[in-house]
DNA sequence: CGAACAGTACGACAGTGGTCGAACTTCCTG
DNA sequence: CAGGAAGTTCGACCACTGTCGTACTGTTCG
């Protein structure tokens, strides 16, 4: 298969799983990672935003990631590129990626 | 006892606790209905929202909002007000809020 | 005072979610 | 072609979460 990866179109997200999909530290970094860094594989992300975790997590991260319809990932010999889908979340929740994007005020504690 | 809930201070907001918070539809319709109706007593806002659930589970929701910092209690008589701390959430992860409450553009699901 | 009301606390229970290792598929490369 | 690299899938495990009913504290009012 090619190209299967689930990805919901642009009018089907859905705030709550929009939400619940950046609730996490590691898919945050993410997609912080992939806002910055544009177009990149699962293994380089995973490297860029410093997250310790294994091959399977990390895949089951960027699912929820992609079912929540905040990336895409298109198929590029044995690699998977992944990229924000920056004008649909931002077209349907509109100043949602940029707050979020945003660099923390740091001493979260 | 005057003021026994927890509200932690500004600076301690956590971005993931923050939209973890926000993931769910319950608290998300209470967190609008906050918005539009200023301050108001769980009752109320339960009632406002159109929640359908137990006083436990509503007061269980309103514990995750609270901890999360993102509303604030006051006790008046038997009565607990609920406030949204906008200008808390605004100072630390601007333009989040805004873009939470926001309606949304129709057929979420 | 006593009944009804507002809300919290606690315990139980089912469902979800994050984590891993192992097995698998597909692709690239020597 | 054989070996390795890139990801996904699967099953297991444990922690966390949403839900409820019940019991409790404190308040208002008849």
């Amino acid at each position: 298969m090619s190209e299967d990866a689930i990805h919901p179109p642009a009018e089907g997200l859905s705030l709550p799983k929009v939400l619940a999909a950046l609730a996490d530290p590691a898919r945050l970094a993410t997609v912080r990672t992939l806002a910055q860094g544009g177009e990149s594989s699962c293994n380089q992300i995973r490297h860029d935003a410093g997250l310790e975790v294994s091959k399977s997590t990390m895949s089951h991260h960027l699912r929820i990631l992609r079912e929540a319809g905040i990336t895409q990932s298109r198929v590029q010999g044995a690699r998977r590129l992944l990229t924000l889908r920056r004008e649909d979340l931002d077209a349907r929740f509109p100043g949602l990626l940029d707050a979020v994007l945003q660099p923390e005020p740091a001493a979260t504690y």
